[in-house]
Parts: C-alpha cells; sequence; structure tokens
DNA sequence: TGTAACATTTACCGATCGGTTAATGTGATC
DNA sequence: GATCACATTAACCGATCGGTAAATGTTACA
C-alpha cells in the first residue's frame, strides 16, 4: 500500500468513526465504508486502537491547522483574532457534516486517563491551549494564560451545546462570551 | 419485580454505564453487574435503548435536583448563587467517580439529533438552562437570558476539559469566568 | 515465460452483541 | 398438598465483534 493509499485509509476512517463513534463502527463495516479490505487494514495496523490513534493525530493535524489559518485570515490584529476563533468556530457549526469534536467523543468513549486515545484527546486540547495563550499573549492581555483558559472553556462548552441545541444561537451566545473576557482581560 | 428493586437496577445500570460507555456495557455485563438476570431486565424494559432512557431520566433527575440544592445551599441570594453553581461543579469535579456528564456522553455515541437518546440530552441541557436563567431573572441581571447562556457555556466547557486536565484547575478557571461574566452582566 | 514479492480476497476463529425460548424455582391461594 | 401465577435461570438464536490463516490475484524483474 502506497503513502498516499495509506493517508486515505486514515481519513476515510477518520470520517467513519467521527459520524459513528469509535465502538460503534467495527473493523467490517470500516473495510466496507473505506474501500479497503480488512486484512489489508492489519497490515498497517495491529490493532483498531492503533488505527483510531492514527485518526487522532490526523484529525488534530488538520482541525488545528485550519483554525489557525482561518482565524489569522479572518483577523491580522491578535487581539481581534482571539475574537476570531468564534467566528472560525461559527462556521465549522454551519457545515452539514458538524457532529460536536471529535476529541471530546474520543473521551466519551475511552475514559480511563491512563489510556492512550484519552491521553491523545488530553494532548490536543493542550495543543490548543497553547495556541490560544501565544496569542493571548501577542495580544499584550493582562493574564495571557488566564485569559487563554478562558475561552477554551467557552469554545469546548459552544461544541458540546452546538451539538445539543440551536448551532448558529449557540455561535453566536460563545462569540459574545469571548468578547466580554476578552475586554475584561484588557480593561481595569 | 418490586418498584424499588427496579429503581435498584436502574440506579445500578445508570453507574455501570457511566463509568463504561453504552455501547462498551453489554446487556450480560450489566445483568452480572447489576445481580438482575437478563431476562428479569428485559422483562421490564423492552430495549437496551429503553433501559438507557430511564438511566438517562434518573441522571437528570438527580444531577438537577443536586445542583439546585447545593447551590441553595451554597449561597442565598440569587446572584451569589449563579457563581455557587461553579462551586458546586467544583464539588463534583473532586468527587472520586467523577468522569464527565453522562449526558454530553450520551450525546456522544448517539449524535442524530432524532434518536431519543440523543434528545433527552438535549432536553437536560435546556432544563438546565431554563433553571439558570430563572436565577439570573431572580439576581436581576440585565440581559438574563444571555448570562444564562453564558454560564451555560462554560458549565459545559468546564465539564469536558476537567474530565481531560487537572480537574481543580478547570474548576477554579471556570469559576472566574463566571464571575467575569457576572459582573459585566450587572455593571454597565 | 517462470518466479519471487506483495496485495487482496475469502473464509474462518472464539467471543460477545442484543434479544428470546423453554425449563426450573418459588410463594401464595385454595 | 395440589395448583396456579410469577420470577428466575440456563441455554440458545443469528449477527457482529476484533483479529488471523490460507488461498488467490497482480505486478516486476529475470
Amino acid at each position: 500500500m502506497s503513502a498516499s493509499k495509506r493517508d486515505e485509509l486514515v481519513q476515510k476512517a477518520l470520517q467513519a468513526f467521527y459520524r459513528g463513534g469509535f465502538h460503534a463502527i467495527g473493523m467490517d463495516r470500516l473495510a466496507k465504508e473505506t474501500g479497503v479490505s480488512k486484512t489489508a487494514i492489519y497490515k498497517h495496523f495491529r490493532t483498531k486502537e492503533e488505527l483510531i490513534l492514527a485518526t487522532l493525530r490526523l484529525r488534530d493535524e488538520q482541525f488545528r491547522n485550519w483554525l489557525m489559518r482561518r482565524v489569522e485570515a479572518l483577523a491580522p490584529a491578535p487581539r481581534d483574532q482571539l475574537i476570531a476563533i468564534f467566528d472560525a468556530l461559527a462556521e465549522w457549526f454551519e457545515e452539514p457534516e458538524f457532529k460536536s469534536c471529535m476529541f471530546i467523543k474520543a473521551s466519551s468513549e475511552y475514559q480511563d486517563r491512563a489510556h492512550p486515545i484519552h491521553a491523545t484527546a488530553a494532548e490536543h486540547k493542550r495543543l490548543l491551549l497553547a495556541d490560544f495563550t501565544e496569542r493571548a499573549k501577542k495580544a499584550g492581555a493582562k493574564e495571557p494564560e488566564a485569559l487563554a483558559g478562558e475561552l477554551l472553556i467557552v469554545k469546548e462548552g459552544a461544541i458540546v451545546l452546538a451539538h445539543l441545541h440551536d448551532s448558529n444561537q449557540v455561535a453566536q451566545m460563545a462569540r459574545r462570551t469571548a468578547e466580554s473576557l476578552i475586554n475584561a482581560s484588557f480593561d481595569g
């Protein structure tokens, strides 16, 4: 199997897991949906868990890349970028395929902190927090670490609620919440 | 099976699903963990889905009851109660059994909005929002609906992150975020 | 054209899935 | 003590679980 074919497999597995859930999607169905036979899959991934970890690594890279690029395209100034995070989020919520966050779902299904899948989800959030912190510092926030933590909480809450309630309304509410927190972090 | 025995079954099933996940816990294992035979379970619940729904109804009632009582015990004044939500949350996070929110997990595993389990999770969050809104009104917030929506976002985000990162730190951060939002909603 | 290397398919493994059937207790009523 | 209603157990159903072995292409080079 070529490297590109392998990437394609991981990408398709990612979509299948995202849509269906990790436990709910079996390897037989995965083989059917990806068009790669089960034996061929197991040539490259020793277990289902390893395949899941590969999809999570891909998703982490894709999502953080997308968010950073989108944020920077929406606003040049660091302080505005902090708000633009929530404009990008709103765009994501409106995609028809949106079904919450892959890592929240992963941590829901693999709850043990010692489990590699759970740990990968935790790491994804840590990397987002680091990115937010960096931007808050550049923007000159009074307490950049604290502001970044607050914004991450708002982001995660918005994702959860966008998946359950009216996503448009939630996106607006999250943006307004972020604005309020950012303002508070610069004033006074 | 007596009514109390049935309640006990649902309570034990709730714990099993909460700890293990809905797809991951099979009916055989459920029978073993609850001490009620599979046949006896199916005498009272036509499908696994119905049993899950029963556990969610119980959890909804238990959680909202606990939160309201705890919040009222922690603070007499409505405005202080809005902050006390996050003190209660911090207590919850420190329980050794804490493993995120049952309804976030339910919506992670049952993603279709039309699915009864997903709908039940959405309803739980709606009821929480209604309670927050009521308190915000009593407290005299400028825009009670908006403030309640913001606080709910913070609550959900805090739960997700408390499950992934240091729960104590997240609880502190969430409380501080809530304070900032509440202050902003009364000032100006 | 023969053959070695690799990828893919088919069939299968024991275990478990959600759910059911038939047999076995068990307790109250007559 | 016989009988009837009910609760429980054990055994079983076809389907699917994660994972593997053996057979069957397919391709590249000699």
